[in-house]
Parts: C-alpha cells; structure tokens; sequence
DNA sequence: CCCCTTTTCCGCAGATCTTTAGAATAATCG
DNA sequence: CGATTATTCTAAAGATCTGCGGAAAAGGGG
C-alpha cells in the first residue's frame, strides 16, 4: 500500500541489527571502543574462547562496523569509524531508558551508589583546577591502548603495593573500562579502606569518550 | 580480566539489538514512527500474513520498544518513546554510512536525483515563505494519522483525477511516508508529465518527524 | 446466546545462528 | 625449511527464530 521498496531495504538494514543481537558480539564492540584489540585480547578480556572471538569478529566485519588490520602473525580489530562509536552510546542509552530488568542489572552489578561516582563534566572542572588525582584501574595493556590524560595506571591487582605512594589529603578519582565494568568500584572500597578519599568515576572511559573528551594513546600504539 | 558484569547485562543489551534483527520488525518500526497502527493495518501495509505480523509485534512489545492499547476487537500499537523514535532515525543513519549495500538499494529503488529533492530545512523555510503547495500523497488513512501542517491530502491514486485544482505556476512539493517509499517519486513524475513544478520532499513524513519538526493529528486521533 | 471479527496462543517443520572441534593458512624464527 | 604461534576456515551438532496451520480468546452486535 504505502509503495515501500521490497525487503531487500530492510534486509541492509536488519544487518546492522543481526550485528547487535548477540551479547557476546555488544561484548566485544564495547572493548573495541576503548581502543585497538587483537583477537586473544578480546578474547581473554571477554572470556569468550578465541574460535568463538574470531568467528563473531568477522559478523561484525561483514556488518562493516569493525576493520581489520593485520600486523605480523596477529590481526588487530577496531571500531570502524566514530559513527559507530556514537551509535554504540545511544544504544546503550537507549536501553538503559527502555529496559527496566537492564538497570536493576547495572545497579546491582555495579553497587556503587555509596562510592559518590563524579560525573564525567565534573571530573573535567576538577582536572582543570587541579588537586585531584586520576588512577587508570585497569590492566596496563589496557591503559596503553588509550587512557585518560593525566592519569596514571596503577592496575587493580597491584594497587594494594602502592598504597604509599598515594595521598591521604587529595581526593582520588579511580576509573576502568566502562559503564558495566565493576573494577574501578573494587579499587575504590579497597582506597577507602586504606583511609584514602576515593570515588569513581560514572560510566568510566567509555563515558568519557563518548562526552567528545580526549583520549591519550601511548607513544606507539597505532592512532 | 575486565571484571565486566556476567554476560546478563550484555544479554538485556541483546534484547534490543533482537529486536532490530528481523527485517519485518524494522519496517513495522518504521511504518509505527508515522502514527499509530492497528495489527490489520500493519499487516496490510507491509504485506505481512496478520499472524506474523501479530507475532512480530509482540516482540517488539517484549522488547519495550512499542506500546499496545486495545479498543473494541483491535489491538492499536504505537511506538512507545520519542526515544525510541529518534533512535531508529539514528539507526538507519548509521546503517546507511556504513552500508554500501543499502546506499545502492536505496538509490535503485527512489532513482529521484532528476526529481531536486527538497530538504526538510529547505522546505520549512519555503513553507515559512510561502508560495509553495504540499502536498500529502499517502492513503487518507495514513495522512489522518499525522501529516505536515498545511499539507492537502490527495492520494496518489486520486492524483490524475484533482490535476485541475493544481496550480501550474506554484511550486508543488509532494510528500510520503519515509525514506523507503516510493509513493512522492511516482506523484512527482505524473505531476511533471502533466506540466507541473513539483519535487519530492526527501525522506517523506519520517524525516520530517526526526528533524523534530512538528506533525497535525486529525481530531478525533489519539495523541 | 450464538455469530462474527480481530487478535493471540500453540505447536511443528524449516531456516538460521552459535559454538566448538579439527584442519588449513599465514607470518615468524631458528 | 621445519617448528611455532595467531588466526581463520570447514563442518557439524545444538539452540533459537520464523512462518504458518489450527484453535482459542476477547469484544461487539443481532
């Protein structure tokens, strides 16, 4: 009736939508927004076997929202284009509006209500004035594919040897991966517990890309 | 490694993206983002057996992105967020930047480039300057559902038969649902051939809507 | 109450997707 | 050139989704 074009339209379009409708495949897709990955990294980071990694990489390959980019005897995966990155928020923001059972899941998962999260325009006044410090919680293979300016990476597992180099009198600001990654969270009970000031910082560096900042990438690392 | 939420967070993301995995589902979407639907119109409209229909629909009801209401023996649907609606608009965007494929489909289906497709910014400053005609093409059904204030409904099918009340020095700029449909394309051509200025507005009722410009109900219409 | 319309539920055959094992490829290093 | 490592390809079993026939609700209307 209303003269649409055949499905052959909407089967383009249903491509992207296969694309989101995996969660092992979203899984990947918010790794890969924090940066360049190889396919054992994603693997290991998403506790996916790599067979199962490579075969869910290439349907995002063929849905055009990853490249590839070969480098000796490993293949390293991207976002293919800011586009996606964006889209990938919205999605997300979509969700978290749309589906109720996903925000008890956040909230209950991430538990972080009483750690006073700072917000990404607030973190961004606080750097500006200064007397705030920024700790990357995640693993450092992590922190070199792309971080925080100003921060410094002191990984969850050795942040307990550390403890003496970090102020008492400052406030510390702790982050991880993203809105679903529950590391910065633990790195900051275990500050507060040391008697340090500590909060975290709402939806991590994915949030904080995805507001537009900047983001450091280590000298070598690919742009 | 990440410590991310077991994969029920990413499995609730999954919901959504399952619900923009099934060609049909994607275009009931677009057919509910120009006003609400009954399963029978839908049905009608996409071509879709009505059992099918029916049963797309409830996903899409499980998956939150629609509402349903029921009057007498019919179930109505509606798209249950503007959320929700600007979303899809950025989904198909997104899907065009990325996909070559659908540019290509696209483009073969409309093959509107000799038609100067007016813009909808363009066109909201004609309307604001006047001397221009809109013209709603769709079914009557469809332009009591919502259409662009100041348009006159004359169904394509009734199109040859109102040539007479036509102006043939005012510019006519006709209109349909999206775009994906054809319907203003084929109004355009017979206008021409018939000596008249007219042009297709580009992306028809949808993108309109998404541009966040402003719809007339009918009276009578449920908001 | 029965009949009619519209929509939904049930269930099954066929198609598609996911996962994983085993073989193949591709690059690197002795 | 053979051994090694990282990844992809092939194939097949299992899970999930789709489309449709038949039947059941749910609301009118006579």
């Amino acid at each position: 009736m209303t003269e649409f074009a055949g499905a052959r339209i909407y089967d383009q379009l249903a491509r992207i939508g296969k694309a989101l409708a995996n969660p092992v495949r979203l899984r990947l897709l918010d790794l890969l927004d924090a940066g360049e990955r190889s396919v054992e990294e994603l693997s290991e980071c998403s506790e996916v076997p790599v067979k199962n990694t490579s075969a869910q990489l290439r349907h995002l390959l063929a849905a055009n929202l990853v490249t590839c980019r070969r480098e000796g005897t490993r293949s390293y995966y991207r976002i293919a284009d800011p586009e996606v990155s964006r889209f990938l928020g919205r999605f997300a923001d979509l969700a978290e509006h749309r589906l109720a059972d996903l925000r008890v899941e956040v909230t209950a998962y991430l538990d972080d209500a009483d750690l006073e999260p700072v917000s990404v325009t607030e973190l961004r006044d606080r750097l500006h004035a200064g007397g705030t410090m920024l700790v990357d919680v995640r693993p450092e293979a992590e922190y070199r594919a792309g971080h925080l300016p100003e921060a410094r990476s002191i990984p969850l597992a050795r942040l307990r040897d550390h403890l003496d180099e970090l102020p008492t009198d400052t406030e510390i600001v702790a982050y991880c991966a993203g809105p679903y990654c529950a590391t910065s969270t633990r790195a900051v009970r275990l500050l507060r517990d040391a008697g340090r000031p500590a909060r975290v910082l709402a939806g991590g560096l994915t949030r904080w890309r995805r507001a537009g900042n900047h983001v450091t990438r280590q000298a070598g690392t690919p742009a």
